[in-house]
DNA sequence: GATCAAGGCCAT
DNA sequence: ATGGCCTTGATC
C-alpha cells in the first residue's frame, strides 16, 4: 500500500518533506533556485493565479508566493528540529 | 546501519 | 528555466 502525498503548493505527487512543508521535487528546486539566485517575478495579472500542476509555470510570481504562503522556508529543517525539542 | 532531507548536477 | 536523479551530510 503506498500513500502517496501530493505537493501543497502545486499537488503533484511530493518525494517527501522539502524546506518544512511537503512538495514535490520540481517546487524544491524552484524554491531553492528562486533564493540561491534572489530571483524576481512579477505576476501579470491580479496576483491570484491558479497554482496546480498544469499552471505552476505560468505564472512564477504566484507560485513563489504560494510556496511561501504554505510555509516554505529556507531552513525548514530547524522546524522538525524545533518539533523534537519541545515534545521532550 | 538505515533513513530523511538538503544540495548539487544533469538532461529536457 | 523546469523537473528529476544522484550524492552527501545529518540524525536516529
Ligand atoms: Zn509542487
Ligand atoms: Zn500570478
Amino acid at each position: 500500500m503506498d500513500e502517496e502525498l501530493s505537493c501543497k503548493v502545486c499537488g503533484d505527487q511530493a518525494s517527501g518533506l522539502h524546506y518544512g512543508i511537503v512538495t514535490c521535487e520540481g517546487c524544491k528546486g524552484f524554491f531553492k533556485r528562486t533564493v540561491q539566485n534572489k530571483r524576481a517575478y512579477t505576476c501579470n495579472g491580479k496576483g491570484h493565479c491558479p497554482v496546480d500542476k498544469a499552471h505552476r509555470n505560468r505564472c512564477q510570481y504566484c507560485r513563489f508566493k504560494k510556496c511561501l504562503y504554505m510555509g516554505m522556508v529556507l531552513a525548514g529543517k530547524i522546524f522538525i528540529i524545533l518539533h523534537v525539542y519541545i515534545i521532550y
